[in-house]
DNA sequence: GTAGCATCGAAAATCATTCTCAACAGGAAT
DNA sequence: ATTCCTGTTGAGAATGATTTTCGATGCTAC
């Protein structure tokens, strides 16, 4: 909370100037560790911050992005999801509620062995893979 | 080419209507090897059938994935991709290019071993990991 | 203090896809 | 072959996520 916290420091760190949406995004985006949409950080965000537009948001998510602060995991059709681990793992969506999990890159039977002519047999690293399918707990007895 | 082909057979066996529109369609798309978008086929099948409508493509695609006669494969951020094999398989996707290309399922590595916990520990089968890389071709030399 | 450039907000634009609805056409029964 | 019913089509409007545009604002350096 401190005015020199390691959200500042992150944004000097690479070069970005310091604004208070910036700090607000990024910190919220800590917060918020399910992967969350542009838009669900903008209503969070907009809650202590209500000039905020959601434009600024894309906009310094994207920023983020290409600064290699923050991962974007596109998951089918739905609206782009934003990732604060930016350490190499993948993820896996649920087809059915839309929840996303990390999925480590240590899997056995991921990293190893499996290669793909296409991509020249090199394992996928970091943020390469998307696994579909139905979470547990939208196959579970009460799944309408 | 007669026209009781097995385009034909196949629309009449899934009972849909068979109409040129689908028949058509449903042929561009075997003929398509390559994972086109809605916006492929209906430039493709446009040529033959200048009437044809792109709402018609979707709608039909649509359909046809109902049906499990093609499957829709998502990539990230793009259009949606069809693609005419339906036996399970997986795909990898070129960010550089957006070529698309199939991932047997019986890769080594990749059935075997790996379970994802938030799927039950069940192993992904057909059609539901989706790999990001970049392919051989844009990873060569004359990369622009 | 002021110039200059980055950043911001609001609204318009874009792009893929879906929806609406009136016109049309398979195909089963006749 | 004709008719009727229902599914299908085409054109354009609508949608929803994201991007672009542009004038206003505000750091930062001088």
């Amino acid at each position: 909370m401190s005015s020199l916290d390691s959200t500042t420091a992150t944004l000097r760190r690479r070069g970005l100037r310091v604004t208070p949406q910036r700090v607000a995004i990024l910190r919220t985006l800590h917060g918020l560790a399910n992967h969350p949409s542009a838009e669900d950080v903008f209503r969070t965000v907009q809650r202590d911050f209500p000039s905020l537009s959601l434009t600024t948001v894309y906009r310094t998510l994207e920023t983020l992005a290409e600064h290699g602060e923050v991962e974007l995991v596109h998951v089918g059709g739905e609206r782009v999801r934003f990732d604060h681990r930016t350490d190499p793992h993948h993820h896996a969506v649920c087809t059915v509620c839309g929840r996303l999990a990390d999925v480590e890159e240590s899997q056995p039977g991921l990293a190893d062995g499996l290669s793909i002519p296409f991509f020249g047999n090199e394992r996928p690293r970091g943020n390469a893979v998307v696994f579909y399918g139905v979470c547990t707990g939208c196959r579970s007895p009460a799944t309408a």
